[in-house]
DNA sequence: CTTGAAGGTGCGAACATCTCGCAATTAGCG
DNA sequence: CGCTAATTGCGAGATGTTCGCACCTTCAAG
């Protein structure tokens, strides 16, 4: 049974570039391409920065990845598989917390009975100040 | 009565182009600073973008104006007074809409409670697919 | 009204990110 | 094995934003 490959199933060739970018946004958690490429140096030395992006872009394209918006500019990529969390950015300490989806059902669904937008709550971070800065009132 | 003007009240000197840059942002609603930019230059043509990032960073720090992430990378600028909705980007065909902050209450109030999170809704846009785009189905 | 110091502006260079074109390489079908 | 199209590496280029520095303005003090 020639089990076949999952980026192959996908209509991807197989490179070993393709798969460590993968395997890399699998280890990473929350990653940007600059942290990607990073990561894949340390099996791949030579690999290059375009080659991150466009991998990026074509696993996002067949649903392996999605990236996030968590501020400042720049994408982070996530694999798809982990998509249950939401992003709780603190603008004072700058760091991510998660939390579950289901905080954000009720919000999600007034937004589509009332104005019929489906939300990706996972797709831009939320915005804020995290408990500890909160507390500390810097 | 010497009612000292709003940018002198916060401790700002009083030049054109900063004027000229916050009323570009009452002006337009929404703006990259770009847009600011090319407002500004109707009236005053000679100003430099760098003044015009500066001047939004200034007026961001006395609260006059404040940013908002839409998506892709670049901030838009706000009159802080008109900071009163959420923006609804729709990842399909790009529309940003609005909705007043009042859906996110609850959420808003569930992130409190259960994180100590205290969320400002409005700086990050929320993302998704707007009603045109979910109904055609594209 | 003058004047000096601090603040602000313009300009160009430097970055940081990300995209693109192109030639060389490689996966995978037949 | 041999071909073709997909993929990679590389360098150049497009953006978007920041920074240093010299010159210019604001404004408060005299």
């Amino acid at each position: 049974m020639a089990e076949p490959h999952e980026l192959r199933q996908r209509g991807l060739r197989l490179t070993p570039q393709r798969e460590l970018v993968l395997s890399a946004v699998r280890e990473l958690g929350h990653a940007t391409p600059e942290e990607v490429a990073e990561r894949v140096r340390q099996s791949h030395p030579g690999i290059n920065l375009s080659t991150v992006y466009r991998n990026l872009e074509t696993l996002e394209n067949v649903g392996l990845v999605q990236h996030t918006h968590l501020g400042h500019g720049g994408a982070t990529y996530h694999a798809a598989e982990e998509l249950t969390h939401l992003h709780l950015v603190c603008g004072t300490c700058g760091s991510v917390g998660d939390a579950p989806i289901e905080v954000a059902a009720n919000f999600v669904n007034s937004l589509a009975d009332d104005y019929g937008f489906k939300t990706d709550v996972t797709h831009f971070a939320v915005y804020g100040t995290c408990a500890d800065c909160a507390r500390d009132d810097i």
